[in-house]
DNA sequence: AGGGGTTATGTTAAAAAATACATAACGAGA
DNA sequence: TCTCGTTATGTATTTTTTAACATAACCCCT
């Protein structure tokens, strides 16, 4: 026997979860919502819409996006989304400590 | 801004989550799987359904069930499934607290 | 024997979520 | 000016999940 979860952050509706976490994480490694989303394997469209969602809950804009150039385009975080991720990265760390503390205190014999 | 977030045990698939624990908790209460879903406003179809399902993973019966008689018939729960419950509540007061906690720690500004 | 309230189960329909498809706009560089 | 890889967005399809409908069986009690 395992425990599983799904932990977010809500204002109304949704603004970040996990797959949100990764998907901008991977945009600020790769310097590109494209590249990112290949290594997540979903496809762009899905990935554009997630960030919209999150802007339009979080009201600050967390993607900043370019089109054109030799690069085609590109896309970076802002200040206050690279806060934002930071911060999930540290709280998620601490509730996987505890979920799987207590899940082991209590069923470990099972 | 507020924190989200869904708890279930599996193995292989789900045992146990929060729906399925208020239903088990409903039907030691009530003595009947009609009544728990009446309280519960879900079908009895549903609640059936879901029953079967705890108990296929979990090996074990968690409910006993018999038809018939003045009152129609009725249910209760298994030794094992009120032990299972009983742990399943420590175990979400526990995360509770602690994803709370942790929740208030990083984004209590936010 | 029949009524009443319950368990038991298959089948359908509806709603929601995830995925796929198609296409326009953009602009630096060749 | 044309190409290329990217952002941007609407629309349609498929899959998954949830809810609804219908009906049989059971048996104590009157």
């Amino acid at each position: 026997m395992r425990v599983k979860y799904k932990v977010w952050l809500v204002d109304e509706e949704v603004i970040l979860g996990d797959g949100g976490y990764r998907l901008l994480s991977l945009i600020d490694k790769n310097g590109s919502i494209r590249q990112a989303t290949a290594e997540m394997d979903i496809s762009y469209r899905q990935a554009w819409g997630r960030i919209r969602k999150m802007e339009k809950r979080y009201k600050k804009p967390l993607v900043e996006t370019h089109t054109g150039g030799q690069s085609g385009g590109g896309a970076s975080l802002t200040p206050e989304a690279k806060e934002l991720v930071k911060r999930y990265r540290l709280f998620r760390a601490e509730v996987d400590k505890a979920i799987n503390d207590s899940f082991q205190k209590y069923f470990s014999d099972l």
